[in-house]
DNA sequence: CAGTATCCTTTATGATACTG
DNA sequence: CAGTATCATAAAGGATACTG
């Protein structure tokens, strides 16, 4: 039975719900936001991306690849050379997730103030 | 050395790195959506927010309760009830975060499409 | 009702080594 | 350079039982 009245973005069945929970992690956030201003090489985001390891990165990439939000292009250089940019869509994508940073830069204080308060009293 | 020369929001520890590794999980993101329209107390988040188990949804409340960004109220009745609600700050980050929500949305179709061309030919 | 505590399983990540 | 493969470990999550 289980017959869904209203489309509720809440259920896990939800499509919206299977794109934000691939979506919504700080290494696909972290990786838009690199690829945000054109294509970067497979070790230069490792580099810029701090604390997140090649294995890590590779697998984020290919999930993002699978998503169509990144593409992969490699050239036939000696060694391999490969550059990660975003496609339309991922632009778009980024384009969402931006306002997230933001929040982040301009609430940052605030966070770390509710937290000490909530640690000192408890 | 390893000098920074400008602060680099990728770098591991820029703490706006560290709201948003914190912010950007798909439980915060749902249960920040199911505050959106007024306080809504414990067992009706567990109920709504299909997939997300009790002992997640504690986890996931005391955290954002941590950060200031929702407010617990527990009300003497008996059993007792408690109410969740979002603070001013935890209103500004459900606005930001908004945008990812309607991404998701408006390009749930785009990104399956992308995966099944991937799954197909590779 | 609104949790916490415990145990146990699954998943994710880290380190290391290796390849076209 | 840009990865994959493997193994070990740590972290996350589910199930269950219990409490003010």
């Amino acid at each position: 039975m289980d017959q869904i009245l209203q489309p509720n973005p809440y259920s896990a069945n939800c499509p919206t719900r299977l794109v934000l929970d691939r979506v919504a992690d700080k290494w696909t956030v972290l990786v838009l936001g690199l690829l945000g201003n054109g294509p970067v090489r497979f070790n230069r985001l490792r580099r810029e991306g701090e604390g997140l390891s090649q294995k890590v990165l590779a697998q984020t990439l290919r999930k993002l690849e699978r998503d169509g939000l990144i593409s992969r292009t490699a050239f036939p250089t000696v060694p391999v050379t490969v550059e990660y940019a975003l496609t339309p869509l991922g632009h778009t994508l980024a384009a969402a997730v931006e306002p997230l940073r933001l929040w982040a830069e301009d609430h940052i204080e605030e966070v770390l103030r509710a937290q000490q308060a909530y640690d000192t009293q408890e």
